[in-house]
DNA sequence: AGATAGTTTAC
RNA sequence: GUUGUAAACUAUCU
């Protein structure tokens, strides 16, 4: 029954998204009516800096276009132009985000993952959403809720469940809810935000954000649940939704700990466990509207069942998880894999990927495994570097003086200084530079 | 301490 | 072609 205005950004013009915003009058209904509303919240979400911050995030992701074609780089320059326009529809409450795009990617399990890619300008409103609602839910949050928190980690997640095993909760109820951000209910979404912001213009942007549909081979298909997983503010958005069940978790004061919506509660028996499971199913099912994947939930002992990469072993240390260790294995195999690369592009490669797992293989206490991988890495450094000898002794001392030496046999590892040595037999004596086994020094480190 | 470029993991 | 949040790491620059 009312009318408003709402700005449209028509930015699908041939030359890129620079076009003028076309001002359209369309009818909306007023769902959102709060007395005495403090206009606060938007003022921040559209405060320069704010908006600033929210830009450079998404042009740092260097993202794809979404349905408009507007690429982060021709958002810069359609900020020049419209920076004030974009500023003011959203301080007055007009903004009307466009349909997300569909793309499916595949899952590593083999399953398929539905993307919904927002517009570049949308992404960065949903971002500047994003930064002052997460600052607003932050104080608010359980601390044991550690997924799309910051200054929190899958680490500290697992951490936290290994205190629980040790002092002797080590059953474990692990809830898998299926295709979560699909299914997130509207309007239960919708309830818990207004608890918190009074801002009906905020929660109307949200709402229009939550309903802004899907491109389907030309039109729109209206969305009546779920969040699109892609937008900034989906993953926040996640948590204020279950943060219900953090809540209840607490109340009843059981021990969990919660990463996204991987949730696991610890507690001392089976049949404990089975009633909290049963009485979680109906919490989820019923009041909070979402789905309990049966077949991947269940109660079990704590060392059964992987938790974000790792596993514990019964005496509750921390260890890789099966997966985890065998995606490890292959990518080092095809790295380390002879084929048309050379000697120095593998090492770099494997290195570049050993770093990235420093941060994993420092929280692991198993010794056995450490030595491990560490042993198995360096027989396959070892036959790489033996092979290239044998190849061509000629391409072999190239190598040296780039940075193999045979000079230094003595091994510090502790100084960063230090060179490992490498050796296949009496006959072939090497070492090869730090900054080439970073990865693997550390490692060796960490082992002892 | 601020930015840039790269890598991994989790969901 | 591939989005998002968060953590960690490496390198570089001022």
């Amino acid at each position: 029954m009312q009318q408003t205005l709402e700005l449209i950004p028509s930015g699908h013009g041939g030359t890129g998204g620079c076009d003028a915003m076309r001002a359209e009058v369309v009818s909306v209904s007023q769902d959102y009516e709060s007395p005495a509303s403090d206009a606060s919240l938007m003022a921040r979400i559209a405060h320069p800096s704010n908006l600033k911050k929210a830009f450079q995030r998404v042009k740092r992701n260097k993202g794809a276009a979404g349905i408009d074609r507007m690429t982060v780089d021709d958002l810069f320059r359609y900020l020049q132009e419209h920076g004030r326009q974009l500023r003011q529809c959203l301080l007055r409450g007009l903004w009307k985000p466009a349909p997300v795009r569909r793309v499916l990617i595949p899952k590593p399990d083999g399953g398929e993952r539905k993307l919904g890619i927002p517009t570049a300008l949308d992404r960065m409103v949903q971002q500047a959403i994003q930064q002052v609602l997460q600052a607003e839910w932050e104080p608010r949050f359980s601390s044991y809720s550690y997924g799309f928190r910051p200054q929190r980690s899958a680490h500290q997640a697992i951490s936290q469940a290994q205190s629980y095993i040790k002092d002797g909760y080590d059953w474990v109820v692990d809830i898998d809810l299926s295709k979560f951000f699909d299914r997130v209910n509207h309007d239960r979404l919708m309830a818990k935000l207004a608890e918190h912001i009074q801002d009906k213009d905020v929660l109307r942007l949200i709402h229009r954000f939550l309903k802004s549909g899907v491109m389907e081979n030309g039109l729109a298909k209206p969305q009546t649940e779920g969040v699109a997983q892609g937008g900034p503010l989906s993953p926040v958005l996640s948590n204020i939704v279950l943060d219900e069940l953090d809540k209840t978790l607490e109340k009843r004061g059981l021990r969990f700990v919660r990463y996204a919506d991987d949730c696991r509660v610890f507690v001392k028996s089976k049949k404990a466990g089975e009633r909290v499971m049963a009485s979680l199913v109906k919490l989820i099912e019923g009041k909070m509207k979402l789905k309990v994947n049966r077949t991947k939930s269940a109660v079990d002992r704590a060392w059964k069942r992987a938790f974000l990469g790792y596993s514990f072993t019964r005496d509750g240390r921390k260890t890789l998880a099966a997966k985890s260790c065998k995606r490890f294995k292959d990518k080092v195999r095809q790295l380390t894999r002879k084929g048309g690369r050379s000697l120095e592009q593998r090492l770099e490669g494997l290195n570049r990927y050993l770093q990235g797992w420093k941060n994993y293989f420092r929280e692991i206490e198993t010794c056995t495994e450490f030595e491990h991988f560490d042993c198995w890495i360096r027989r396959r450094l070892r036959s790489l570097l033996w092979y290239q000898w044998k190849r061509s002794p000629k391409r072999y001392k190239e190598l040296r003086k780039q940075g193999i030496s045979d000079k230094l046999t003595r091994q510090t590892v502790a100084s960063g200084k230090g060179h490992w040595r490498m050796s296949r037999s009496p006959a072939l004596h090497m070492a090869l530079p730090n900054s080439w086994f970073d990865g693997l020094g550390l490692i060796r480190l960490l082992a002892a």
